[in-house]
Order: structure tokens, then sequence, then C-alpha cells
RNA sequence: CGGGGCGUGGCUCAGCCUGGUAGAGCACCUGGUUCGGGACCAGGGGGUCGGAGGUUCGAAUCCUCUCGCCCCGACCA
């Protein structure tokens, strides 16, 4: 690397809030809006966000779910019908008392989550069994009044899609609570590139109304643990209070059984804390806005022509192969400002075109990190690879792939080395903790008094009571805090 | 809500202590030379110093009030 002549980023391993916060900026991912709390997503963090829910959507699509979309506004009374739903959620709700300059009859609060919404209309929907499921998301901003916001993690107002389902039986909905949990985990590993590790929330981190709330939870490169997602089985909490009921098949009427799941925007700081680097945001290609940008390098004029109409021409293969690409013709900027623009960005590939590429009928390209299945970079350079103008869609998609692959494999193998399996005590965990060692597996006795013991001395949390696929080889046998039979081996972590 | 910091061209900030009506770097515009890892030269445009009030011949600078933002702590996708 040449000395930054540009002021550096700061160093992930020195000021990791500080980093997060420059990459947002630097890449024009967002910013804060003048309204405390809130941001401005900008066309580069939008991209990102965009081909999100185009993969989301197509998979909420392929598991029978349909877009719908209801109001921003609810009145008070519904979201006050739900004992420990209102409990939940009194603190962060905004609330509209005034309209047309006149006091409202009935105050409005602006949507933190739509069950209520959304439940008493399927009430209106649902006759008989036969109208059963109801499967529905709606891609929607929601508000709720936060006290600390950092941009994509914790915002006021943020946007996601909250899926809302009705059926018939209670295992109906546990079904679904547990298949579009792992549709988001399918999303995070294949999208994403992120490992998540899935299970079961606590009941004091439970989504509230819910009956049981499951997760999907990331390590982020600092060693905090990011809840990425959220599947909720409501059982028939929602039903009860709204009159959501049909007739079953014997004749007698019942109360639907729910589910609602979400991922939000704040997926993108999951995104950028998990993949880049010193030299600004990493972008797994599935999510990469663009691909691939060409940074053509030219001194005569006649080398301009020549190299110009190269570029122009890879542009228009690499796009008929529908790869997303851009040729970065500006003037102003030579190509060594070129290439620190788009690392910055994100952009996974750069394509380096001059004279002596065209020459030789080939270009260079230089991926955003290094690929193990490529030949090795030389000492203190980027890895450049050396390819055939014959071969350059396919190899570009092949790059991408292995690029995307890479990305996951870094991932998870930062997050297995991060990871602490058979702690059995709690000075161990402790000391783990206070260093962000990462996830820490201990056994737990099911106690919230146990759990929220280890929150106030150490700030850490239980993550997830993880899937059995994720469960150490041998089981915990005694819980970490009081020395009783475990009931569960957790994940602990202090957490966003 | 408690603690800390900050509001000065688009951005980052200096000037404030020791009042004399604004500066730098970056960015931007024009022209030229450049261009395989952040180019250079020359010329140029742009701010009344968060807001209100006060002190003073004179306020970015001193005083009072006020608004806003950022960071750190208790809640949350």
């Amino acid at each position: 690397m040449a000395e930054d002549k540009k002021s550096p980023l700061p160093k992930r391993s020195e000021d990791f809030s500080a980093w997060y916060n420059e990459i947002v900026s630097r890449a024009e991912l967002a910013e804060h809006s003048p309204v405390r709390g809130c941001m401005v997503i900008r066309p580069n963090g939008y991209g990102i966000w965009e081909l999100m829910q185009q993969a989301l959507d197509r998979m909420f699509k392929e598991t029978g779910h349909q877009n719908a979309y209801f109001p921003l506004f609810i009145p008070l009374s519904f979201i006050a019908k739900e004992a420990k739903h209102v409990e939940g959620f009194a603190p962060e709700l905004a609330i509209v008392t005034k309209g047309g300059g006149k006091d409202l009859e009935e105050p409005l609060v602006v949507r933190p989550t739509s069950e209520t919404i959304i439940y008493s209309m399927y009430a209106k929907w649902v006759q008989s069994y036969r109208d059963l499921p109801i499967l529905m998301n709606q891609w929607a901003n929601v508000v709720r009044w936060e006290m600390r916001t950092r941009l994509f993690l914790r915002t006021m107002e943020f946007l996601w899609q909250e899926g809302h389902t009705a059926h018939e039986t209670e295992q109906e909905a546990e079904e679904e609570t547990l298949r579009m949990l792992g549709v988001y985990r399918t999303f995070m590993e294949q999208y994403l590139a992120m490992p998540v590790l899935t299970g079961l929330k606590t009941e004091s981190e439970r989504f509230a109304g819910a009956l049981r709330t499951y997760s999907a939870e990331a390590l982020m490169q600092d060693n905090k643990a990011l809840q990425n997602g959220t599947s909720h089985n409501l059982g028939q909490n929602f039903a009860k209070v709204f009159g959501l009921q049909f007739q079953g098949r014997s004749g007698e009427l019942e109360y639907a059984w729910n589910t609602s799941w979400g991922v939000s925007t704040r997926m993108v700081g999951g995104l950028i804390m998990t993949h880049s680097d010193d030299d600004g945001l990493v972008t797994p290609p599935r999510v990469a806005p663009l691909e691939l940008v060409i940074v053509p390098i030219f001194k005569s004029d006649a080398e301009q022509r020549t190299v110009m109409e190269a570029a122009e021409a890879v542009f228009r293969e690499l796009k008929a192969a529908g790869v997303r690409v851009k040729l970065d013709d500006r003037d102003s900027l030579s190509p060594g400002a070129k290439f620190f623009d788009w690392e910055t960005k994100g952009v996974p590939l750069r394509m380096e075109l001059g004279p002596k590429d065209v020459q030789n009928n080939s270009v260079v390209i230089v991926p955003r990190i290094s690929l193990d299945s490529e030949e090795p970079a030389k000492p203190g350079r980027k890895q450049k690879l050396f390819i055939a103008r014959a071969e350059l869609a396919g190899r570009v998609r092949s790059l991408l792939e292995q690029l995307q692959t890479q990305l996951f494999e870094n991932a998870m193998a930062r997050r297995e080395a991060n990871s602490y399996r058979g702690v059995t005590d709690y000075g161990e965990m402790k000391t783990l903790v206070d260093r962000d060692a990462g996830f820490v597996y201990a056994g737990w006795c099911g106690s919230a008094e146990c759990e929220a013991t280890v929150k106030e001395e150490t700030k850490a949390t239980i993550r997830v009571i993880p899937f059995p696929e994720f469960q150490s080889a041998t089981r915990p046998s005694h819980c970490i805090v009081c020395g009783t039979s475990s009931k569960h081996e957790v994940v602990w972590a202090k957490a966003y």
C-alpha cells in the first residue's frame, strides 16, 4: 500500500466504532438526517438493501407468501389490547395527537410493528378453517423511539419486512415460525455470506406478546453479537384480543395461531461489521449494487482511444452477461485515485484496463479481498489476476462466486475462532466476556435470575439457546452461574 | 434522563483566552500538463461565524438565555 495521502480510515482494531462510522460515511451508504436518530439512506446503501429485498421477496413468494400493505397509523387502543405488547412497546412509541390542526379523538401510534392492525384485519377476513392459512408479508418503515442510535444498527425509523401469518393449528404455526427462520438463515449465509447461530430466545429476550421467539445471531468483527433477524410464534395471544376466530373442522369456533417474522436495514450494518476492513467497505457480490468496475488507463490521446474502445467493449460484454458493471470514465481522477475510491466503496472486483492489456488481449482483475483459490499476491501487494479476453465473462462470474464463498469462509473461520465451548467456570466466562472474546457456550439452569446476574455483572446476555446442530458434542452438566443442573447449553455474548 | 464534547464556506477544522467586521486543507469551477496505487501548475467562485438578547465606538471572540448535534452510561430489530 502506498502512503495514504488522504486521511486514512480509523483502524478497525483500534476504534471499531469510529471505523464503522467512517465506512458508512465514506462509502456513502447513509448519513444522519436533520431529525435526531433518523437516517438518510443514500443510493449506495439503498442499493444493498434493494438487493436484499429482492432476494428475500423471492424466497417469501417461493414459500407461499403474498405482499400486502397496512397503514402507518395504528389506533393507540389497538396497541393497548395485548398486555405484554403494550408493556414492551410503550416506552418507544411515537404518538400523533394532532391532525389538521385539531386534537385527535384517539391518539394514533406510528407503527413500531404491525401485529395489532394486521390481526384486527385478519379477524374480518377469516370465517372458516378454509380461509387459513393466511400467509402475508409487508415491506414497510417502522418507528421506535430510541435513546441512542447508530446508522443502520439502531435508528428511530427503519425499513424492514414483517411477515404475518395465521394458522389453524399450533403445530402449523410452529412449523411456519421455524421455516421462516430457516429462510433467514439461508439468506444470511448465501447472500450476506454471514454465518448465523439459530435457536430460541430466552423469556427475557422474547418479543412482547409472543409465545416463543427464535433468532439468527451473527458475530461481528469486534466480537459483539448482532441479532440479525427474528421469527416469533405468537400463539393465540393476538387472536384472542382481536377476535381472530374461525369455525373449525368439527364446527366449533377456534382462535387462530399467528406467527410474525422480520429482518431490517440493520442487516446492512451487520454486513459492514462482518466483512469490511481497514481499506473500507467489503460487499459480498450477491448484494453488491456494483459487482465490477472498469478503470481505464492511458497516457496519450491515441492510447485513450484504443483503451476506451476496449473498455466499452468489455463493459457491453459483461453487461450482456448479467454482471452489474460500471465503466469509470471520469477524466478528473487518476487511475490510482479511482482504485482507492472503489475499494472504499466495497466493489467486489476491479478491472484495470490499459494499453498493455489491450496489446495482450487480456485484462487485469483485482478482487476486493484475496482469494485462496487463485495465485497468491506478491508480498505487500494486492492479488492481481491476468485474464484473457476470450475467457472474460466466465471468469468474472466464477470470481464473483469465489469471492462470495471466500467471504463466508472467512467469516465462519473468524466466528469459530472466537467461540468458546465447554466453559464451566463463571470466573473464566467473566474473563472471556471482559476481553470481548466472542461467543461463550455454557450451561444454564433456565432461571431468569441467573441470566440477570450475568447481565448485570458482565453485560453479556444469552443470545440464543442454539438448535441441536450448533450444540457442543458434550452437553454442559451444570449452570455456569448457580451450579445447579443445566437445562440448556446457551450462547453468551455482549450484543448490539 | 445522567456525564462529556461540539456548532465558523459543501466537508474537516484554525481563529475566541489577550474584541478591530474570517482563514487553512480538502472538495468545487476554468485552462493547461498528467494518467499501471490517492497528479500538478495557474486562475476562480463560495461563509457574517447555530439562534436570540446584552456589554461595547466596534463581537466569531466577552456575558445571559436558547436550539441542535455527536460521543459515553440505563432499553431495543
